[in-house]
DNA sequence: AGTCCCCACGGTGGCTTGTC
DNA sequence: GACAAGCCACCGTGGGGACT
């Protein structure tokens, strides 16, 4: 990728030279794909990212030499010398995800991505207008990486005021205002998803079409039409409950067996019997 | 015969949203 | 703020097919 071994070794280099809240130890750094995580057995100093970040302590004083130094020497920063926020704030700049420290197991890990994740993040980063807090994109941040599922609710709803997010728990996504903006309606109708009603109708037509459906052809027609975001295991949930609000909606029936169900239309078996009453 | 897998079915609890 | 409604995810149970 982008980061030559020579600048992996010189920024272990002034790694060594230039831990500030780092204990002196082993430093790993890992290149992974578009990744690179920095891994320090130690302490934490100033105690948590988000009291860094947040708070207006002067950028020196939070400053961290060992991965500013590093950061720069990969040429993710333009300048020496800055701190934390500043990562935080070069991160934005360049519209990549946020930097993802883990402090457990007394050490620090730092993943910095130099790639766009969600292309909606970065769109709305990318706005001229933008007129967000780093704190919201950070909040952002967490939307495209776990679709905010490790965000408080207060900071949930938040985003879901200023029209930043949508969607319910756990299928939060970043807002449409941004898809309109980029032109990316397409992309967004793939994710939103589409209303319920019109999940229902298509298994009904699709019933009524054939002479009966199995689960797997159901699956087959639904599946790439449900948002993007949805993993296989919410998929096949989603269309169990449609499946099964139609059949308690006597909408359609299971004529086959529980191991191979045969789905047909309810409406059809009635029309073709007073049809062959009226033919007669 | 035993095991594994898929799926239906009924039940339920958590969460969000809308309404009053 | 209480309440209902809707949606989702999960559970246990059990039938049935496929495979060994």
């Amino acid at each position: 990728a982008q980061y030559s071994p020579d600048l992996i070794y010189e920024a272990l280099n002034n790694c060594i030279a230039h831990q500030d809240y780092f204990l002196k130890g082993y430093i790993n750094i890992v290149e992974k794909d578009d990744e690179l995580i920095f891994t320090n057995l130690g302490e934490f100093i100033p105690g948590s990212v988000e009291t860094v970040v947040k708070s207006d302590t002067p950028a020196e004083r939070y400053k961290n030499g060992f991965l500013a130094e590093a950061m720069f020497n990969f040429k993710m920063i333009q300048t020496r010398g800055g701190g934390i926020k500043m990562m935080f704030n070069e991160q934005r700049r360049r519209l990549f995800p946020m930097p993802e420290y883990d402090l457990s197991d007394q050490r620090v890990k730092v993943t910095i991505t130099g790639k766009i994740l969600d292309p909606k993040y970065a769109a709305i980063l990318a706005q001229e207008d933008s007129d967000l807090t780093l704190d919201e994109i950070i909040m952002l941040d967490r939307v495209q990486k776990d679709k905010g599922k490790s965000l408080p609710v207060a900071d949930i709803r938040h985003l879901r005021k200023r029209r930043l997010i949508e969607g319910t728990k756990p299928n939060y996504f970043i807002s449409a205002q941004v898809a309109q903006k980029t032109n990316q309606k397409a992309e967004y109708t793939k994710f939103r998803g589409l209303d319920k009603s019109f999940y229902l109708e298509m298994i009904v037509n699709a019933v009524n079409q054939h002479d009966f459906l199995s689960r797997k052809d159901i699956n087959k027609i639904l599946w790439d039409k449900l948002p993007e975001i949805m993993d296989d295991k919410q998929k096949t949930d989603k269309i169990g409950n449609l499946i099964r609000e139609l059949r308690v909606k006597k909408e359609i029936i299971n004529t086959g067996t529980d191991g191979e169900p045969k789905w047909v239309s309810l409406r059809k078996i009635n029309e073709s019997l007073t049809g062959e009453f009226t033919r007669d």
